[in-house]
DNA sequence: AACTATTTATAAGA
DNA sequence: TTCTTATAAATAGTT
């Protein structure tokens, strides 16, 4: 919609890419918020920029609802805890929300740690690897900084006891 | 957009505003794929009918991992809701055992990710390194198994082109 | 499910 | 960043 065909690949100039994501994102949202309006739907949507930056919007500005009733549909879907959890008492389905969360988490940090790799595809991988870059980056930068705060303590150190050696 | 203009509210007939629904709601998925693949950005759409069927778009079909760094995000205002135990008594010593460890595994997580590490000494910081660059090569391995694969199949196809030109 | 007149979104330019 | 404008895309109403 404009002046060029758009082609459905990344923008690799960064100033358009930016430009870009500015305008479609507020098309975004206004669209979310429109069908939601139009037709009594219930919609939430969160977009993440390159650089982490969070754009959302929720229906009725409740994304936690929305949540909620996305992981109840999805573990229904899934099956695993999809039984009489309703007649058991409201604390045994929390209990069991937070099974499913920690198994994520769990798979995830298997991930993390380069293990169970084989359900992943390509286009994860990469994002993975990159992610463990950057992860890299930041680590070996702090120990670097605490490395060198330990170096000079040790120098005053020393030099302190060669004054009393003077 | 269309031969009339949308006023911003429900449609109130039902067939109409289930057409719309449908109409939209595609258009909405596309739009959410588009701005993900041409800037770069990580989306994550659900979307509810009326009638409490749901449709979903995640960048790279991954839900799950989007919706963790969504809560990542958040931490802060979930901090006032998911702690104070005590409060919580009818809960069970299991139940407030898994809270314990699921902030455990998200600490970890955060590290994995290379945040929140002014709480890290030296040595685990080493060790974190260490841990990453296994992953990593891990990682890479498996990617390039991935994209080996991937290149003989398109070989394999591209031979059998050749054959039946022969 | 297709069609088409319009409106809307937006790419490129200023 | 914001605005302008030409054009592509989405879609409301129709068949």
């Amino acid at each position: 919609m404009g002046r060029g065909r758009v082609q459905l690949k990344r923008i690799e100039n960064k100033i358009n890419r930016q430009v870009t994501f500015s305008k479609r994102r507020s098309g975004l949202l206004k669209k979310a918020h429109e069908i939601s309006v139009l037709c009594d739907a219930e919609v939430a949507l969160m977009i993440f920029s390159t650089k982490g930056k969070l754009f959302e919007y929720a229906t009725d500005s409740c994304m936690e609802r929305i949540l909620e009733r996305y992981e109840r549909y999805s573990y229904a879907e899934r099956q695993l805890v999809a039984t009489d959890l309703e007649s058991q008492g409201s604390w045994t389905l929390e209990h069991a929300k937070l099974k499913v969360r920690l198994e994520v988490l769990q798979k995830n940090q298997r991930h993390f740690m380069g293990e169970d790799l084989d359900t992943l595809s390509l286009k994860e991988l990469q994002n993975l690897e990159h992610q463990l870059e950057t992860a890299l980056k930041h680590i070996r930068s702090k120990k670097n900084q605490l490395m060198f705060e330990s170096i000079s303590e040790l120098q005053k150190k020393v030099r302190s006891h060669l004054c009393s050696f003077a």
